[in-house]
RNA sequence: GGCGGCGUACCCAAGUGGCUAAGGGAGAGGUCUGCAAAACCUCGAUGCAGCGGUUCGAAUCCGCUCGCCGCCUCCA
């Protein structure tokens, strides 16, 4: 069995993974907030949490995954910081919060089916209003340990008796002296350091979202869903969490304090964050300026989702991805290239033959791309070097190989081939094909021409070779 | 003010001390073909923002300069 290697933010270093208890894994990943649709940015982290669930499994590992959904807002101390963002929008499009909750999750569910993104199942998929009684359960058992205090504002964690201040800061190097040169925004006058964060919001009576607790009622602090939903459904200590670069000074430090601070124990074996999609501002598909593209602009585009997909492996999950429909487009030549290849093994007994010796190299070079800290990039490159070898050595005996790579990519080649075989073509679509192939023989080929036109107009495609046409939907997916 | 990151061909991007700097897109030429498509072949950075340094040897390490960006406040 191959080391699998990953970049720990805990270390700064690229680590050889051991869970804790093999061949299990635990892993919780940063879900969306619901209040607005996912844009492309948001989904490539998406992509890349698929990728590392499916590159555990790849080398063996049984993941158990949880994802958060977050559907309330998290709003830390000051009086007029903000309001609940579920709520704005609820406001602003007349809904209750539940129903803007619910439609874009709905949304969200759509388009990471497009993308071929498996989430977790609930519970292990868990909205963070399910789990009011759980959080509340985990203040309590800070406080218990004298590690928060309940003010008239809400309940914070209190950074000092945390083993110092020192402990915090320790995921983005940056020491709480440095964290305040900076500091823009007032605190709460509650807060015995101005570090300390709420785990409970008491007091804020505009807000809509409010449950009762024993401090009163109030809403849960930014942080603590996460805690104590990882906690709840993978135990205190997680092998993987992984979140946006963005969530590496705040979030996570203070979801490390809170959780360690509650049970004693370590919360986090590996730190795995995600750098951004960047260069949206030029893209012309946005609709409105100021709006991040979401999947469906592509779409609109005519592109496959999963064009999308390939994109995000071009280059390394820990890289800024510069955006462009561009970009997209050429990652659709390359899905284009893998399902043609597919297609030309749609008629070869495939699934009987063993593949051919040469092609064990590139299941070698791929698995340790994949294993160097999901070099997707190289692991792209070896999958194509692979199909262009085989056209050229007119040996199609790759697809037990090709078919494995694709547990990882999730390309859903052997969905395609399988549609491929089974492809049925209505019954005028048949009869102007092979009104075609009579004009073709009749060499009239003007007439086969403008008929090979009219059924690009209804989204077939005609290929001619030596043993006769081909008829196959048009490749670009509506 | 602090912390972190980036700058590799027209575009996306891998490579972070040592074979000819992956791969793809776009482009050029060719094979095949009634046409088209697909596929295949060939070409493409003597150079990795700039300057200096360390080294037998650097895109890769160090320093400075220029340019760009993220975070410290909701954010993948």
């Amino acid at each position: 069995m191959k080391p699998f290697y990953i970049f720990n933010t805990l270390s700064r270093n690229v680590e050889q993974f051991r869970p804790g208890h093999p061949p299990t894994v635990t892993y919780y990943s940063c879900g969306p907030t619901v209040y607005l649709p996912q844009h492309l940015g948001n989904m490539r982290a998406y992509v890349f949490v698929d990728t590392l669930k499916r590159a555990l499994r790849f080398n063996g590992f049984q993941v158990h995954h949880v994802m958060n959904i977050t559907d309330v807002g998290h709003m830390t101390s000051d009086a007029d910081g903000g309001e609940d963002k579920i709520e704005k929008t609820a406001r602003a499009e007349h809904k209750t919060p539940q129903e803007v909750a619910d439609f874009y999750i709905a949304q969200f569910k759509r388009d990471c089916a497009r993308l071929n993104i498996e989430l977790p199942q609930p519970p292990m998929l868990c909205r963070a209003t399910d789990h009011i009684g759980d959080m509340i359960d985990l203040i309590k058992r800070i406080l218990d340990r004298g590690l928060a205090y309940v003010t008239p504002s809400g309940v914070y964690f209190d950074v000092e008796k945390w083993r110092g201040p020192s402990q915090l800061g320790r995921l983005s190097r940056q020491s709480l002296a440095e964290q305040d040169a900076g500091q823009r925004l007032e605190h709460s006058p509650d807060k015995k350091s101005p570090h300390d964060f709420a785990l409970w919001v008491l007091n804020q009576p505009n807000h809509l979202m409010q449950w009762d607790s024993p401090w009163g009622r109030g809403y849960p602090g930014w942080h603590i869903e996460c805690s104590a939903m990882s906690m709840k459904y993978l135990g205190p200590t997680l092998d993987i969490h992984s979140g946006g670069l963005d969530h590496i000074p705040v979030h996570h430090e203070n979801e490390i304090a809170q959780s360690e601070a509650a049970t004693g124990r370590p919360f986090v074996r590996y730190f795995v964050h995600n750098a951004f999609l960047v260069g949206m501002e030029g893209v012309k598909i946005s609709k409105s300026a100021g709006k991040f593209p979401v999947l469906d602009d592509l779409t609109d585009e005519g592109l496959n989702p999963l064009a999308f997909r390939l994109l995000c492996f071009g280059a390394k999950y820990r890289s800024e991805l510069a955006f462009s429909l561009e970009a997209v487009r050429a990652a659709q030549r390359n899905l284009d290239y893998l399902l043609e290849f597919v297609r030309n093994l749609g008629g070869e007994a495939v699934d009987t033959v063993d593949d051919s010796g040469w092609v064990s190299a590139y299941a070698e070079r791929f698995h340790e791309a994949i294993n160097n800290d999901l070099n997707t990039p190289q692991a792209l490159a070896c999958t194509l070097e692979m199909v262009a070898e085989s056209y050229r050595r007119r040996d199609f005996r790759v697809w037990n190989t090709l078919r494995r790579f694709d547990t990882l990519l999730g390309l859903n080649l052997e969905q395609f081939l399988q549609q491929t075989r089974e492809a049925i073509f209505p019954a005028e679509i048949l009869r102007l094909r092979d009104e075609r192939e009579q004009a073709r023989r009749a060499r009239d080929f003007d007439r086969a021409d403008q008929l090979r036109r009219e059924l690009e107009a209804r989204g077939y495609q005609i290929r001619d070779s030596k043993t006769g046409s081909v008829l196959m939907p048009k490749r670009v997916a509506p």
